[in-house]
Order: C-alpha cells, then structure tokens, then sequence
DNA sequence: GCCAACGTTGGC
DNA sequence: GCCAACGTTGGC
C-alpha cells in the first residue's frame, strides 16, 4: 500500500464535501498536469490511503485522509464541453486524464499546517517542501507517521 | 531542441 | 492582489 497527498480548494471542495458526498466517495477529477496524471494514472492504487491538503485558503494544511476506492479511469470532464475542465485534444479513445475515486476516511483530529510541515526537520521528502506545485504527490511512510503524529499533538507545539 | 513569452499555481 | 516558481507553447 502506498501513501499520497491530494490537493483541492476547499471553497470548491473541501474534506467536508467528501464526508457528506454520496457514499462518502467521489471522482478527483480535474487533475490537468502530466506528473500528476502520471502519478493518477499509473501509481495510486486501490486501499492507497491519501492525506486531503487543503491549499488557497485560510488554512492551509492536511485537512483529513481518504481511501483510494477506485483506481484509474478516464476523466470524464475532459469530454464535457460544459466543464472548466474541458480538453479539446483529448478523445475517448485516448484520453489523456485520469481520475481516481477517493472514500472518506477520517479528519485529522487537528489540521496539519503548511507553516508546521515545512518546520518539521524529521519531514524530509515531501514535494510540498520543496515549493512544488504539484497536485498529486507520493508521500512516504516515514513523512506519512510524522504528519499523523503531528496532528495528534495541541496546538503551540511547533 | 532551444528558449522566450506566456499562463497557472498557490503561499503570503 | 502580488509575485515567485514552475509548466506549457510556439517560433526558429
């Protein structure tokens, strides 16, 4: 089993919109740039577990922690004209998006922030650490326990 | 295949 | 809203 980090805009959807989606699942949908897709496409795999980052907002941070319940398929939004997602090079019989379904597992008992990561010496591979932008990111096991035993501990302690 | 221009991401 | 860090595009 392996570990990722997810990104999303809470104001368009957050890890409570996934605790209150039907079936506590949905489509992670939108992901348009190509290491991302990759990492959809080719290395997140079913019962993978995924950290929801919250990212452009107030707090930003690892919000909460879904399961991977279905792995790649075509995104459906590049096909749709109507989406902001819309891809005219991309075709059903070569789609170039990929999606994954994710199910609500749990929320971090406090949100892990970027501020505390970045000044956390025993993380050491995260990309988010790095300045990376990228939307879909692996995560160690080693930097997955300490971001857990982070949110575990009171405020103040970083 | 280089690289400048442009667009996007995302923290602050 | 600013801007730095990337990613993408397109001319050559």
């Amino acid at each position: 089993m392996a570990y990722w980090l997810f990104k999303t805009e809470p104001d368009a959807f957050s890890i409570d919109d996934l605790k209150n989606a039907p079936a506590q699942t949905s489509m992670w949908e939108g992901v348009r740039n190509y290491q991302a897709r990759n990492f959809m496409r080719d290395g997140v795999k079913h019962g993978d577990l995924v950290m929801i980052y919250h990212s452009s907002c107030k707090q930003v941070g690892v919000a909460g922690i879904a399961t991977v319940t279905r792995e790649a398929y075509a995104d459906p939004t590049q096909f749709d004209l109507s989406s902001d997602y819309y891809d005219a090079k991309a075709n059903a019989e070569n789609p170039r998006w990929f999606v994954v379904d994710v199910t609500y597992k749990a929320h971090l008992n406090k949100l892990v922030s970027l501020q505390a990561i970045k000044a956390n010496n025993a993380i050491t591979e995260i990309a988010l650490k790095k300045g990376g932008r990228l939307s879909v990111m692996p995560v160690t096991e080693h930097d997955w326990q300490q971001i857990i035993t982070m949110s575990e501990k009171n405020s103040g302690h970083f």
